[in-house]
Order: structure tokens, then sequence, then C-alpha cells
RNA sequence: GGCCCCUUCGUCUAGCGGCCUAGGAUGCCACCCUUUCAAGGUGGAGACACGGGUUCGAGUCCCGUAGGGGCUACCA
């Protein structure tokens, strides 16, 4: 049992679906902060709106923590000392907590029905209150005639209610411009303000943490607090992701295809690893939106971010997401990873696109490609003619052939002039390549990326490719000189 | 409409009254290096929303305006 002191933080979503991007960082905030202060992370699921709830969303929910290596100290997975952690086995507790505030005054019974209240929404203001001064024995008699009810809480109708958010200081709400809210719908089930409140107190909760559009509700739950007689926790407000032009929250809907330059974002978790994203560049990424590791420091490990990290330093502020930062991250990162790690990520995606991956070449290729990969992915496009077989070969057309500064007759002239002083090596390392083809090139009059580029494009078929000879030495010299022929014969059709 | 929150370069941010002629990162541009790509290096353009206060002094505190975001459900 933990001590009353620790620090517990919690992740609560709802079961409706695949993992938001927005959620799993509020859930990062609150499992930093555990894991900065020595406490417990939980995870508890609130799926009291029986209508949304989804199948497989916890599998869902569980796979992103694993994915990122967020671990989880007690949840619906593993249990813990405050089981159940899912709300729909704790109804009693919520019943309980309901019933005992109808007694105490602080609650009532209230039997509207949805026509009612959907006048009272059309005559302006929100529930107008008819059944909080029913006397109790005309309510009893609706009850006993199987009237269906509510149980809604009684606010307070004068003064205000102070709230104290860590990251924002004091909120101050005037207590009549708040409503009844409802506490218990009439199918038994809790609603969230309910059901948070009884779970953070039964399991110790010290610091709810929660996206800012609970800031609203913020005072009902004060309230509920103190008529419980609960002792309150920390509350802290964490500020949003909005789309990436800063217009409304990002959302998965709009945004599954859909940035500035019409190019597919992210975000949903398991589209991270679908697009090549390393976890940890995107914890990094994540970390650095609207909290910061600190002194110009833009890359750092999680292992850091927790020796740093405070809710009180968290940035009020929403921000847009700043996708276009994740890319670079990424690149960094990769560029970072040890090759055998990096081997180990590149294989499968190879092998998705239906490569043989040989595990030696994949070891000469990967050094490679580190300083090129935006995206994990990115090696099928750029490093996927080393797996495949060089018959497919197919000679690239004459316009990614032909270079900077290039024509098609000169870059035909380079080609053709390299392959005699290809072929001439015994020696085929790049090493040796490279000084024949740094004599070559002062001989021919070209410049030497004029004619290392025309052998880029010749030997790879593309644009941007790993180094030039080094390509050439693990294709080896006959495929090598073989391409490059292949190469002037699609210039000679192209009728360059 | 009502209530609440927010507001520093395009974007993510540093700044918690003098250290700011506002720093870093990303993106963009230029140059350098180079196996004309990529990476790397150097440099450049680029911001305190506006108006009032408070103060010897305000990006930093207060008020107002504007803009943005959110809530306003028997959804969370």
């Amino acid at each position: 049992m933990p001590s009353s002191g620790a620090i517990r933080t919690r992740y609560a979503p709802s079961p409706t679906g695949p993992q938001h991007i927005g959620g799993i960082r509020s859930a990062l905030f609150a499992w930093l902060y555990a894991r900065r202060h020595g406490g417990q992370f939980i995870l508890r699921i609130e799926d009291t709106d029986r209508k949304r709830s989804v199948p497989g969303s916890v599998e869902m929910i569980l796979a992103a923590f694993d994915w990122l290596g967020l671990d989880i100290d007690e949840g619906p997975h593993i249990g813990g000392p405050y089981a159940p952690y899912t709300q729909s086995e704790r109804l009693e507790l919520y019943r309980a907590a309901a019933e005992r505030l109808v007694e105490s005054g602080c609650a009532y019974k209230c039997f509207a029905t949805a026509e009612e209240l959907a006048e009272m929404r059309k005559a302006g203001g929100g529930y107008d209150r008819r059944y909080r001064d029913m006397p109790a024995a005309e309510a009893a008699n609706l009850e006993a005639r199987g009237q269906p009810y509510v149980i809604r809480f009684k606010m307070p109708l004068t003064g205000a209610t102070v709230g104290e958010d860590m990251i924002r200081g004091e909120i101050r709400f005037e207590n009549n411009k708040l409503q009844d809210a409802v506490l218990l719908k009439s199918d038994g089930y809790p609603t969230y303000h309910l059901a948070h409140i009884v779970d953070d107190h039964h399991m110790r909760i010290s610091h709810i943490t929660r996206a800012v559009e609970w800031l609203p509700s913020f005072p009902l739950h004060i309230q509920l607090w103190e008529a419980l007689g609960w002792a309150k926790p920390q509350f802290a407000h964490l500020p949003v992701l909005l789309n990436p032009n800063g217009k409304g929250k990002l959302s998965k809907r709009k945004m599954k295809f859909a940035d500035a330059a019409g190019q597919r974002v992210p975000v949903l978790v398991h589209e991270f690893s679908e697009a090549g994203y390393l976890p940890a560049a995107v914890i990094n990424f994540l970390t650095n939106i609207g909290w910061n590791y600190g002194d110009n420091e833009e890359i750092f490990s999680v292992a850091q971010a927790i020796e740093r990290f405070d809710l009180q330093a968290v940035n009020p502020a929403n921000s847009a997401y700043p996708i276009a930062k994740l890319d670079w991250l990424n690149s960094q990162y990769i560029q970072r990873a040890p090759v055998a790690e990096l081997c180990r990520l590149l294989r499968p995606i190879l092998e998705a696109s239906g490569y043989a991956v040989d595990a030696e070449r994949l070891n000469r290729v990967a050094p490679l490609l580190q300083v090129r990969l935006k995206s994990l992915n990115d090696v099928v496009a750029m490093a996927g003619f080393f797996f495949a077989d060089y018959e497919s070969f197919q000679a690239p057309p004459a316009d990614i052939l032909i270079q900077r500064k290039m024509d098609g007759a000169g870059t035909a002239e380079v080609l053709r002039g390299a392959i005699p002083e290809l072929e001439r090596l015994d020696d085929f390392s790049h090493e040796a390549q490279h000084a024949a083809m740094l004599d070559y090139a002062k001989a021919s009059g070209y410049r030497n990326g004029q004619v290392f580029g025309s052998l880029r494009a010749a030997v790879s078929g593309q644009k941007v490719s790993p180094p030039t000879f080094e390509t050439m030495e693990i294709l080896g010299k006959d495929e090598s000189l073989r391409r490059i022929k292949l190469a002037l014969a699609s210039l000679a059709d192209a009728g360059r």
C-alpha cells in the first residue's frame, strides 16, 4: 500500500477506439510526473457510456503504451491494490456515493423526461432545476410508480468556487452560472463527474491531470469533492494539441490526411509506427510541446526528461501540432541508433515490401543509410534495390540520370568513359573506385560531382541514394557495369 | 449568446521587473564542405497582438480591447 504522501497519477481514457496522440501526450505528462517522483502511474478505463464503447479499445491502449515504452503500475490488465480498474465493474461504488449525496441533501432525484429537457433547452438556459426542491414524499411517490430518474448535484446557487490549478493558479467561477449536473444516469451508470471522483479518491490519486476541456467542470468537481467530504488531490489541466494550422483541436477525422502541404499527418498512435517513426523520437517530440527540457537542449532521452519534468512548468497555452519537427527528430534518432538496432528495425519494413533480406547485406547497407533516412520507411525507396532481384532493375529515365548542370550528351559521355576505367579495376573496393574516378574526372574535363552524380543515378536509379561507390562495391563490378550500360541505353532511347 | 482558459519569430519554445539592441530549435533562403543527393558547418530573413495603466524601469505585474481555444449532454 502506498503511503498517504505517494505521488499517484493516472490516465483514464474511454475505450472508444484507436489512441489519439493528444490523449497519449496527456498520459505521458502524467507518467513523467509519477516517474519523476518515484510514484505510481495507473491506467483506468472509463467505460460508463455504453453507447460509445468500442470492443478492442483496451488492447489498443495497451499496445500504444507498450510501443512507447511507458510502463503502467496498476491497470485492468495487471490489477493492483485498488482493482478493478474498469469503471463498469465498479458501479456499486458510484451508486453508493450518489445515494449518500442524496441523503445528505447535496443531490436529488430528477424525474425530468427527455421531452421536458428538450423544451428547456429550446427555451434558452439549461436545466431549470424543477425537481431540485420537490418534497421527498412526492419524489418517493414518483419513484414508487416506476418513473425513471437521474441523480443531480445541488450546485450552490450563490457565491463562487475557486479552484487551484498547478499550471494556471487560481481560477474563479461564479456559482450562479453553473448547472445541476447529472451524477447518476437513469440506466444506473454514473457520469464522468461522479465516477472519476469516486475512483480517484479510492485509488488514492494524488494529482489529477487532464486536458483543458475539463476546466469548465472544475468547479462542479470541487463542490463534489467537498460534498463527499474527501480530501482533494492536486489538479493540472493540460494544454491541448491544435491542428497544424492552429485552428481547432487536433482531430482524428480531419487530420488523418491533411496538413498545410497536403501531406498526411499521423494522429493515431499506431500511425506513428506505421509511418516509420521511432518511439523514442515520438516521446522526445511530445515532451517538447508545452514543456521543455531546458537550456536549448532539443534532443533528450526519457530518462533525462524524468529528471527534470514538472507539471508546474507546463506552458498553459495550447499548441499547434509541430509535426515537421518530428521528421527532423526522427532523422536525428536514426542517425544516432546503433547499426544493429537500425538493422533490427529496418528488416521487417523491407520484408513487408516483399524483399528477402540477407542479414549480412543489411548490415553493410544500414550504415550507409543512417544520415539519409527521415523515416524508417524510406529504406524501401532508397535501398530496396539492394535486396531486389538484379534482373528486375529498370534503368532510370533520362530526367533522373541527367544531373544538375549536365545534359544528355554529357551524361552519356561521362558514363561511357567511366566503363573502361571501372572495368580495369581488380580491386573494386569503394576506395579504389573513388581513386580511379577522381583520376578519370580530371582527365575527362568534367567536375567530380558531375561524374559521381551521373554514376549515382545510373547504378541506384535514384537521385537520393546511398554513397555511390559503396553502392557499387556492394552490387559488385559486373552488376554495376551492367547498370551503367543500361543507363546509356536509356539515354539513347530518350534521344539524348 | 453565457462562462472559462490562452496570446513571444510561420511553427515548437526560452524569458517568472533591469542580465533582452528578446535566446534556442524547426522550417525557409544563401554560402561552405562534399561521392552536385543526404548529412554536416557558417550566415540570413523572421516575434514580445493592440491600447491603457503600475514602476526610476515591463516581453515580464494590473485593466481593457482584439484574436484563438474550450465548455455550455442522462459523452467523456
